[in-house]
RNA sequence: CGCGGGAUGGAGCAGUUCGGUAGCUCGUCGGGCUCAUAACCCGAAGGUCGUAGGUUCAAAUCCUACUCCCGCAACCA
């Protein structure tokens, strides 16, 4: 049987500069998503990169002394970096100075300039000759320029604009009739109200005051806005072009989910739909913006010193601990906070004591009792049906979570189960059945319980700690890490098997 | 009156759709246990649910006004 595919994307990450700890978030949010759908069986693309072109990256470059494209290059080799330590599981790593990709770029500017969605026309805007930009009335400040405070002056430049006013009413039945098109609500809500109802803006598509672009094919000092070069990057890196789609294309696209940052919903949600109808292409099922991990004390800025990045703190304190922080303690909606503090706390309190120490107790007990052979199952008891119960029904709950996107919930569920173990050794006080013989048959059962609760809470913990669950599973000695296997509680676990020595899982961190 | 979201014990959050004993995690304090990384388990203290009115037998939840915070407001990405 054929699995069901399912294509996930991040944002392309800017590369203007190595990227902090909130622009490290979405890559391991997604990779979440994507390792937890691979466990529940779909055929996963996970797709994310880098957005190269630009009129930043170009003064970036010039100011470092090196040409856009070393300077690209080189930021991309630190933000693949920073993913890969992150140990997230992206299938495709894609940059938009790819040759084929601003091949396509140009074939769809060109396809559409010939079907009449882009045209000529003439930019009038508010104009800073000094600074050499365009700003627009929201923008300044005083009536004034906001960078050097001067006076701005109505200007005209020839450019190509796309006819987002053709798509408008397309692009409104749409988001009606695909409630989930658009998450959270909230942001729904704020790009009908503020874009949609007022009426679309035919968007400006071509830049002439800076170079580092991919050029328009058939008027070359024009290069191609960079939202249009970014955001086709979820196509022409499946296979698509113009008039020749191919099978990878047809069988990956649409997206089923784009996970981007709240502050371009917009992008993704209105011009990206907008261009995909244009190209008679079909829209993404969802588009997902998320929240951001804010600083405890202000915000991250080079001027207060406070860049937090996430290969340093994954270098103190190990990779597992920085992605449950980000994982667990960013709300669906609303922004999370972050403090090397809060971090430690979490550590201490969730991942050392919850989880590394019921590891550790559990399998220590059945060294220090069976040698750490794993004992024969008896018939349960009532205290060990309640936790069973518990254990089985993350089966439902997971799922359930996760298909919102709740992620930090999904794995307080788990962490809720791991507390019920901590529980039931207590309830079933293992070393006071220890030191009556014929209890022992008993005792082994309670550890198996105990061991078998943990392989499935393990299977989960794949998702969001892949390295901390492979180590659990190692310890337990077992292979079957499926979801399937998680609802056969006890016939996985063989007796007679030995575990593995008991290790920590995690270090306590004291204070500081 | 631009549009929208939010304000809940020391911290972070849930609860508000369809009113009815205010819940969770962390922290603090007390107790228990000893398998375990001073971990684990139990219990307690701590909240006029932003302010002021209103509706109701009953309001965190509904209505009105106000205060404060935040997001969005089209060509930087």
């Amino acid at each position: 049987m054929e699995n069901k595919k399912y294509y996930i994307s991040t944002a392309i990450a800017y590369t203007s500069g190595k990227p902090h700890i909130g622009n490290t978030y979405e890559i391991v949010l997604a990779d979440a998503i994507a390792r937890f759908k691979r466990l529940q069986g779909y055929d996963v693309y996970l797709q994310t990169g880098t957005d190269e072109h630009g009129e930043k990256i170009e003064l970036k470059a010039k100011e470092a002394g090196i040409t856009p494209q070393e300077f690209v290059d080189n930021v991309a080799e630190e933000i693949k970096n920073i993913w890969d330590i992150m140990n997230t599981s992206y299938d495709k790593f894609v940059r938009t100075t790819d040759e084929h990709h601003e091949k396509v770029v140009q074939n769809i500017f060109k396809y559409m300039y010939d079907k009449g969605d882009i045209y000529k026309g003439e930019y009038k805007g508010l104009y800073c000759t000094p600074c050499e930009s365009f700003w627009t009335e929201s923008q300044l400040v005083d009536g004034k320029c906001p960078d050097c405070g001067r006076e701005v002056q109505e200007k005209e430049e020839e450019a190509y604009f796309f006819k987002l006013s053709k798509y408008q009413k397309p692009l409104e039945d749409y988001i009606e009739s695909h409630p989930d098109f658009i998450q959270p609500v909230a942001r729904k809500n704020e790009m009908i109200n503020n874009f949609i109802k007022p009426g679309l803006q035919d968007l400006c598509v071509s830049r002439t005051s800076f170079s580092w672009g991919i050029p328009v094919l058939f008027d070359p000092k024009h290069v191609v806005y960079v939202w249009l070069d970014a955001l086709t990057n979820y196509i022409t890196n499946i296979g698509y072009d113009i008039n020749n789609a191919t099978e990878e294309f047809n069988y990956k696209w649409p997206a089923d989910l784009h996970l981007i940052g709240k502050d371009i919903i917009r992008f993704h949600t209105i011009y990206w739909p907008c261009f995909l109808m244009s190209l008679n292409l079909p829209l993404p099922h969802k588009v997902f913006g998320h929240p951001w991990l804010i600083m405890a004390d202000g915000k991250m800025s080079k001027s207060k010193g406070n860049i937090v990045y996430a290969d340093d703190l994954v270098k103190e304190f190990g990779v597992d601990a920085v992605r449950y922080y980000f994982l667990h303690e960013i709300p669906f909606a609303a922004d999370g906070f972050f403090s090397r503090e809060l971090l430690i706390e979490k550590i201490n309190s969730d991942l050392v004591n919850i989880l590394g120490n019921l590891v550790n107790r559990t399998i220590s007990m059945n060294y220090k009792y069976f040698d750490g052979i794993i004992q024969e199952l008896t018939p349960y008891e009532e205290v060990d049906n309640n936790l069973i119960e518990n254990v089985k029904n993350l089966f439902t709950v997971v799922p359930e979570k996760m298909d919102e996107l709740r992620v930090g919930e999904t794995i307080e569920e788990i962490f809720n189960v791991l507390r019920k173990c901590n529980k039931y050794i207590d309830d079933t006080a293992p070393w006071i059945l220890a030191k009556d013989e014929t209890k022992k048959a008993r005792l082994g059962s309670v550890l198996h319980i105990l061991l078998e609760s943990i392989r499935i809470c393990a299977v989960y913990l794949q998702a969001f700690l892949p390295e901390t669950a492979e180590k659990i599973l190692k310890q337990l000695n077992t292979e079957t890490k499926t979801m399937e296997s998680t609802l056969s509680f006890g016939e996985v676990l063989k007796p007679g098997d030995k575990l593995g020595e008991p290790i920590h899982l995690f270090e306590r961190i004291e204070n500081k």
